[in-house]
DNA sequence: CGCGACTTTGAAACCTGTCAACTCCGGTGG
DNA sequence: CCACCGGAGTTGACAGGTTTCAAAGTCGCG
C-alpha cells in the first residue's frame, strides 16, 4: 500500500497546484509558469454539476481541494463512475487536448475547488510549445494504461477481487489506515457493483479478521499480506 | 452501421500503409515520409506471438493485411482480448510513445504483415518533430476516448447490449451483410462474454428475426431499426 | 426532532459462467 | 479414399455470483 505523503491545506497557489499534478510532472519552471498565466480558479458546492457530457469542453481541470466524480451516462439513465478526482488528479484532459466534446460529466462528490486552463489557450500553447507536447504525450499514454488496468479489473475479476484491489492501491497513513474517498455507493460504482454488493464484501473481509473497521469512513488494515494475496488474484476461490 | 469503404489488396508499400492508418491521418508527405524510411517490415504465421507483456516495446506497429489479436493475460491465466486489429489499425503505439513494458501480449489470429516503426527511432523523431507530437497527441485522446466507451459498454450493458452494440458499429457491405472479423470466440472475449453466451445471443436474435446467419462466419442483417433500438439502451429488458 | 440520503442486511430472481455432450469441419495419416 | 483427430461452435442442464427488491438501521443537517 502507498504510503500518502503530503496532506494539503486549502490555500494554495495556482503554480502550486499545477506543480503537484503528475500530468505535469517533468515540465521545468518557464513551462509551468506559462500555464499558470492561463489558469482560472472555479469553485463547486457540494452535489454542483461542473460540466455535462457530450457539451463543449471548457478546459482542463486540475483539483485543488475537495473531490470530483466523473461519471458517464447511459441513455436509460444508468451511470457508471469513471473516477474520483482528489488534488493533483486532473480530469476533462482527453477532450481539452483532443479538442472534442465531452465524452463524460463531472460534479463535485465534496466542495471542491479547482484550476482550470481553458481549452482554447491550451491549444494555442500546444501549437507553440514542443516540450509541453511531449510531456502531455507521455502523460496521456500513462492515462490509457490506466484505463487498460481499469477494464481488466472488471473484466476479469469477481467483487472480493476488485475490493480487495481497491484497499490495497488506496494510500494509507503510518498506521495502516485507509480513509475512503467518497461515498461508498459512489466507489461500489466506480468497481462497477452495487453498494449492496460492496458492503457485504466489506463484512465477510472484516468476518475474516483482514480489516477492521473505523468509525468515520475508514479502514483499519489488519492482514496486510492476506489482502495483497487476495488482490492479486482474480475469479476462482481455488487455492 | 458503417458502410465497408475498400477492400484492400495484400501488397503495398509502408507508405501505402502508413498512410491509410488512422493513427497517422492528419500528416503531410513530408512527415510521412519521415516515417516510412523508419518503417520495417514484419510477417507472422497464424498462431504466432508478436510479444508478450512486459517485455520492452519493439516498436509500433501497423496492420497491413491479417488479423492481431491484443489481450492482457492474467495471472492465473485467464486473458482478455483488448483489440482485434485488422488493416489500418496500429496496436503497441501507447508502449511505443510512453516508453514503458508493453502492457498486453499480441499474436497473429489470421496471417498478418505489419509495419513496425521502432521505438527509439519514433522516440528520436518525437524528441525534435513538433507536428507529429501534435498529430499523435490528439490521436491519443481518441484512443482513450475509444477506451471509455468499451469501459462503458461492459460496464453497462448485458450480454445482449453489447452483442448488437458490437453488430451495430461493425462494417457491412451496401446488402447489409456483416464479415465478423475473427474467430466467435475471440470476439465474445472482447466483449467480456463466453462464446457460449454469445452464440446464445446470436440466437436469440435470430429468432427475433433481427438477424439470419450466411454461411461462412457472416450475418445479414435483417431489422437494422430494432438493432440500433436494442444496441442503444442496455440492461433491462423492459420496453 | 424529523426528514432524507446513505448503509446494511436478508430473501428471491436473474444473468452468465461452467460443465458436458454433440455436431461440424479441416487436416493428417494409414 | 476413408478413418481418425482436434479445435471451433452449438446446445442443454446446472450452479453460482450479483443484482434486485424490500425493510430496517444510521448518520448528518435544516
Amino acid at each position: 500500500m502507498n504510503i500518502q505523503s503530503r496532506s494539503q491545506k486549502s490555500p494554495r497557489t495556482d503554480e502550486e497546484v499545477i506543480r503537484s499534478c503528475g500530468l505535469f510532472r517533468g515540465l521545468d519552471d518557464t513551462q509551468r509558469a506559462v500555464l499558470t498565466s492561463m489558469a482560472v480558479r472555479k469553485r463547486f458546492k457540494q452535489g454542483t454539476p461542473i460540466f455535462v457530457q457530450e457539451e463543449a469542453c471548457p478546459g482542463l481541470f486540475v483539483v485543488d481541494h475537495g473531490l470530483v466524480r466523473v461519471f458517464r451516462l447511459a441513455p436509460n439513465g444508468q451511470q457508471h463512475v469513471l473516477h474520483l478526482c482528489g488534488p493533483g488528479q486532473t480530469f476533462a484532459e482527453v477532450a481539452a487536448i483532443g479538442g472534442f466534446a465531452l465524452p463524460a460529466c463531472a460534479d463535485a462528490a465534496q466542495p471542491a475547488g479547482c484550476v482550470m486552463i481553458p481549452t482554447d489557450r491550451l491549444q494555442q500553447e500546444l501549437a507553440l510549445n514542443h516540450q509541453l507536447c511531449r510531456q502531455l504525450l507521455t502523460g496521456m499514454a500513462f492515462w490509457v494504461r490506466h484505463f487498460v488496468q481499469l477494464l481488466e479489473d472488471i473484466a476479469l475479476r469477481d467483487a472480493m477481487g476488485r475490493v480487495t484491489r481497491l484497499l490495497y492501491d488506496s494510500p494509507c497513513d503510518a498506521s495502516g489506515r485507509i480513509q475512503l474517498p467518497g461515498a461508498k455507493k459512489d466507489l461500489a460504482n466506480h468497481l462497477n457493483l452495487t453498494s449492496e454488493t460492496f458492503s457485504r464484501v466489506l463484512r465477510r473481509l472484516a468476518e475474516q479478521g483482514v480489516i477492521e473497521f473505523d468509525q468515520d469512513r475508514s479502514v483499519h488494515v489488519i492482514d496486510a499480506q492476506q489482502l495483497e494475496q487476495l488482490s492479486g488474484q482474480s475469479q476462482n476461490t481455488d487455492q
